[in-house]
DNA sequence: AATGAATGAGCGTTCATTCAT
DNA sequence: CATGAATGAACGCTCATTCAT
């Protein structure tokens, strides 16, 4: 009931096609966001036609899966890797590499990761709800470093690390077996917070 | 010829009606999600027509912006007003007052917040793409109290923030003015890593 | 997120529009099936852009229902009205003017009857499964006139008569209380026949 | 470098599977109706590839004339048959014969033969647009048994067997040589519907 | 003869947005 | 101010058909 209009080798292995989709979709995510990239661009992206996607995903949904599949492998490679560098016994090392290495990894992936967990339009961030809470909680260090009450090189760094720490927290807490109460959670997002600023004068 | 459905005085003061809507978008973000619900929805919910959103947002994304606007103020004043409390000087006690009040208020509010902030359906954050990030680090982590390399005393929740604090910190790094290179955004997080766990026995 | 091209009056009493659509597509189907008809077809047919057919129907399969709705209705009417026209006692007359009655009303309606009914496509018919038994049949009635075996004026028309009595009576005996069993039904449809060609010479 | 995953002898006598295809495709439309058939469940339901369908048919429509084609030998088979057991003078029987054999072989087919001729999905039928015609006719007949205008033993199935009779008569009359004028058909009609009540009384 | 990956036109449906009333 | 009928671009998805292997 349909007229053909163009002749090309078509076929390939499988896995290759569905690499090429899930890269051009990831490219395109990444541009663009998720929910503004569609099935056809995608297709597009990796020259075939769009009925082609769905003979390797069953969505959209289904590729974004995919797509967080393959990436969080990635990721834990390139830690294991990092750590297992270190001597058995050297424990603070094992924590410094694992820092380093996670810092490392996420610099070149963090708008992937976002994309693939959050779906997130490019752009955002900026102006973002958190802001003026990690800008008091910057406010707060830097008056505590003014007067000596704690030493902290990074007090920018360090707002955004515990804020976004704690709130991760507080998120988990909530999806997990919730075994922990508020107290006990704020006790330890209280010395986690204390640890954080070094040594303490009161 | 038309005869009218429905009577009900109909004006009413603008600042209200604006809230009506956000509250009533609220409720159904909370409740499906930003990107499922429609704006009749959201008019239902508010019982005004389709139109009157129009009135009072210029679009979905708008009244996203007005939502996130208005969350964040809230939420400030609950952190503040903790903070306020300590004596003038105390600052560890600062700290763990915004600790503290931080934790509670986004307790309360941590659902409200992702929807704003990443219009995130709910029920989605488990089978996270983290997840086995932080598994691994939380492995390390207990594997390190074990052989009392360090004092952690809840090594999950540890491992949530230290791993949510890096991404938050190395997310920022790429978003703001950029200033920090690797190596210092590195350095940071190790320091920040090692403070967390307490003194450590090399 | 839009921009629109066309500013022309626009609304209208919804009985009417809903009408419009109605007829439109009801002509559409006539030429083309109902199949082959596309909501944008009609739409188009009906003046008014795509969206709107979902604020009046909320599929083809419900047009089709109202199509057959008022199909019906109409029909009734005009068959009812033919037999009020008769004296309360003449029986005779009141089947006969049931059965002209019948015939003019469908002869005006059977294309839409069909299309409502069955969706059929045009131009099928001919070319019937059923064709080679009507045909059958119509041999029998021949070949019984031309012995003198019975009075049959029309001996085609009789055949597709009977064949088609012969079938809705079978099929609805599958499709009711089922309570009539298969001697019974042939019971029946065989005295049907057999008063249908007059009397007959043993 | 592609390893094959089926071994099992391919290559079939042709007719074979092209009846494997036929009766893979009508198992199906008798389950789902033939518009819900893809091909590619009825190569699946013959366990060939999607590609051999179209070395056996041109087309869905081709195979729907095919089944259409077994189907309509098939069952002139079963009435000839019948007809050919009664004595050669024997009219009145061999009407009776033919009545009796079509009412059985349509009982075992009726699902079929609707499928093959009109693709109708199953469990349709009731709720018909036909089914209030129906009804008032059989009003009429009940009416006129009450009163003893005419005798009819199963008025139910007679006025459905006249209903469906006369729209199949009327049907044809449009399709056909178009020869016959409104008013013969009316006549015609006429006179079979006041048969089939048996004598009347004026 | 048989395969099945690839095609792509086409469909039904949604919904943010507009604007005449 | 408020309404809600109307719009129409856009999207996800299906599936009959083709053709290189």
């Amino acid at each position: 009931m349909r007229t053909p209009t163009k002749l090309r080798p078509r076929t390939k292995p499988p896995g290759e096609r569905r690499d090429e989709l899930m890269n051009a979709a990831l490219r395109l995510f990444l541009k663009q966001g998720v929910a503004t990239t569609t099935i056809e661009q995608i297709t597009s992206g990796a020259e075939v036609a769009k009925g082609t996607f769905y003979l390797y995903f069953s969505s959209k949904e289904d590729l974004l899966a995919a797509l967080g599949d393959r990436f969080g492998k990635k990721l834990l490679e390139g830690i294991k890797a990092a750590i297992d560098k270190m001597p058995k016994n050297d424990w603070k090392g094992k924590l410094s590499a694992w820092a380093r290495a996670a810092v490392t990894v996420y610099l070149d992936s963090i708008r992937e990761h976002d994309v693939v967990f959050y779906g997130s339009r490019p752009a955002k961030r900026e102006g973002l709800v958190d802001n003026i809470i990690v800008d008091h909680l910057f406010e707060l260090l830097e008056a505590g470093i003014a007067v000596g009450a704690w030493t902290v090189e990074e007090p920018r760094v360090t707002a955004v690390f515990l804020f976004t720490g704690l709130h991760g927290a507080v998120d988990a807490s909530q999806t997990n077996g919730k075994r922990i109460n508020r107290t006990q959670l704020a006790d330890i997002v209280e010395q986690l917070c204390l640890r954080s600023v070094g040594p303490t004068i009161d």
